[in-house]
DNA sequence: AAAGCGGGGAC
DNA sequence: GTCCCAGCTTT
């Protein structure tokens, strides 16, 4: 039996009923899509319910606001995705008639969708035969064949497209693109099971003691460690708020006026006292509530919450520092050490 | 080619 | 702790 048949067999057979699967709209496909780069389909499940819920078709998306979608985004993580979905929505609406489009070259054209995203949606919403390749396929195609390319080098990024397109040709490729990244999912795992594999007596990197190996990455990312002290001026009913800014992590989601140092820091560190007075005033009092330590990919954060009291500001010093009602606050996009610590302090 | 971008689950 | 998830964009 080959390869591509095998797969698709164990997938009629093992195959998770997933919301998305049952429909050929593009614009529902595109949804699903997005939220599940890089997450978890469980972790994006709920999100892709919410959504559909809030934005049944592209035009009601089109009509959102930047702070509304990224308010239903928190706690998915990598935000850009959410902004560029609004882009994109409005696009389609202004361009294409509220259409969403289903052909790769037109789909790959379309901010946020990339090579996997735009075969994705070409193929389970009008079966073009485009091969996806994602985290799941490279690591199946790698070790059934016995790859030992790092699947992030340039180079590897074509060895495995150029495989794997060719590997679709005679398959229906909206089953077939399904078929081989649930193989990935549920039985090519990271740590395999290969005592029930239905390829296994073929699969190169099992016969070669390889599958440990399998696939090669290139390079570990190097972490970088930062401090930061957030300031929580606060008279009850009102609060001081800022956006966050392009060039850092959590663009366009709001915190509190911030102080970043580059080591941890105690309410009276000198420095860090003369920067709040600084902003607050020289009446301020700094008392400290609580840290926590945040992971992102890149960074391990440490994050320190100081409430102000006596503090004073002028806004026209520091326009990028509003007053918000606490509940209007607590309404917008936050990341989430910041949505947690308002849910528990204020 | 390399870096930046979240949060969470499995082990 | 480590790895990695239905990746994309920017430099």
């Amino acid at each position: 039996m080959s390869f591509q048949k095998a797969i698709v067999t164990w997938y009629q057979i093992n195959k998770r009923e997933l919301p998305w699967r049952s429909t050929t709209d593009a614009y529902v496909i595109w949804l699903s899509e997005i939220i599940l780069q890089q997450t978890r389909v469980e972790q994006g499940l709920p999100y892709f319910h919410k959504f559909l819920l809030n934005f049944p078709t592209v035009r009601d998306f089109a009509n959102a606001n930047e702070d509304e979608v990224l308010k239903l985004w928190q706690g998915l993580g990598y935000y850009s995705r959410g902004r560029n979905m609004l882009f994109t929505a409005q696009q389609i609406v202004a361009e294409y008639n509220g259409i969403f489009p289903v052909k790769y070259s037109q789909l790959i054209k379309l901010k946020g969708i990339g090579d996997y995203t735009a075969a994705a949606i070409s193929s389970f919403a009008a079966n073009e035969s485009k091969a996806v390749v994602d985290g799941n396929v490279f690591r199946v195609l790698s070790r059934y064949f016995g790859i030992n390319v790092p699947i992030n080098s340039n180079a590897g990024k074509k060895l495995f497209s150029k495989l794997a397109q060719e590997l679709i040709v005679g398959q229906v490729p909206a089953v077939y693109n399904q078929a081989i990244m649930e193989f990935g999912a549920l039985q090519c795992k990271p740590k395999p099971g290969c005592e029930t594999c239905p390829i296994a007596q073929n699969c190169s990197a099992l016969i070669n003691q390889q599958v440990n190996v399998l696939p090669v990455k290139l390079k570990l990312v190097k972490v970088k460690e930062r401090w930061l002290n957030y300031l929580v001026a606060s008279s009850g009913e009102y609060i001081l708020i800022k956006q966050r800014q392009s060039g850092d992590v959590w663009q366009k989601l709001y915190d509190f006026p911030v102080i970043e140092t580059s080591r941890a820091i105690n309410s009276t560190d000198p420095h860090f006292v003369g920067q709040v007075k600084a902003l607050f005033g020289e009446e301020v009092i700094i008392r400290p509530v609580c840290q926590k330590r945040h992971l992102l990919t890149h960074q391990i954060i440490y994050v320190h919450f100081f409430v102000l009291e006596n503090y004073m500001i002028n806004f026209n010093q520091h326009a990028d520092i509003k007053s918000v009602l606490v509940d209007d606050f607590k309404s917008l996009p936050h990341p989430k050490v910041i949505s947690d610590f308002t849910e528990m302090y204020l």
